[in-house]
DNA sequence: ATTATTTATCGTTAATAGCCGATAAACGAT
DNA sequence: ATCGTTTATCGGCTATTAACGATAAATAAT
C-alpha cells in the first residue's frame, strides 16, 4: 500500500459525512445508495458522490443489481489500512 | 474523539506530502520546518501550510523556540486515533 | 408499453485547497 | 542597532470539492 493510496483513502475519510457513511457500512455490512440518503439531509446526488468518492479510493466497493447498487467495505484494503495505521 | 474531529485528522492526512511528513515525523520524534523542506520539492511556505493543517487536526503539535518551531506527533492523539482505527 | 424505483451523471455555484513569491515577525549573533 | 536565520502569514492564482436540482439510464412491475 503506497503513499498515494493511503492519502486516497485517508481523503475519502476526511469529511464527517463519510466517516459517518463507512461507520455505517461496517455496522451493516452492506447497504443501498437510497438507504443512506434515508439518513443524512442530503440529496441523493450529494450522497451519490461521497459513495462515489468512497469506491474510488478503494475502501469500499459496489456491486450492481438491477437498479440498485449495493455498498460494502472491502475487507482486504481495509485491513491494509488498519494494518499500516498500526505500524505508525 | 468525535467524528468531527476524526474527519479532520483523516483530512489533514488526506495528502500524499502530508502523510510523508508525518511518517517522518514519527521516525525522527521531533523536526524543525527547514528540514522538512529541504526534503520536498515544494516552498517553504507550502511546507509551513502543509505543517499548520497537521497542527490544527491535532496529530502534530509544535514547539516555539526562539526563532525555530519544533513539530512532533502528538503521541495522545495519535493513540487515540489509531484505537478509533482498530475498533473499525 | 408505460410507469415507478433506484442510482449515476451533468451543469452550476460557492467555498476550500494547494501552490507560489513576497513580506512580516521573532529571535540570535555580531 | 543591524544582520542573518527561521517560520508564519498575506495576497493571488488555479484547481478541486461540496452541495444542489435536473436529467439520464437501468430495471422491475403493472
Amino acid at each position: 500500500m503506497d503513499t498515494e493510496q493511503l492519502a486516497k483513502i485517508f481523503k475519502a475519510l476526511g469529511h464527517p459525512t463519510r466517516v459517518k457513511i463507512i461507520e455505517h457500512l461496517i455496522d451493516i455490512n452492506t447497504c443501498v445508495c437510497g438507504e443512506i440518503v434515508n439518513i443524512f439531509p442530503y440529496s441523493q446526488s450529494t450522497i451519490s458522490q461521497h459513495l462515489k468518492l468512497l469506491k474510488d479510493s478503494g475502501i469500499v466497493c459496489g456491486e450492481i443489481e438491477g437498479p440498485k447498487t449495493y455498498f460494502c467495505v472491502d475487507k482486504i484494503v481495509l485491513n491494509q489500512f488498519k494494518h499500516y495505521i498500526q505500524n505508525l
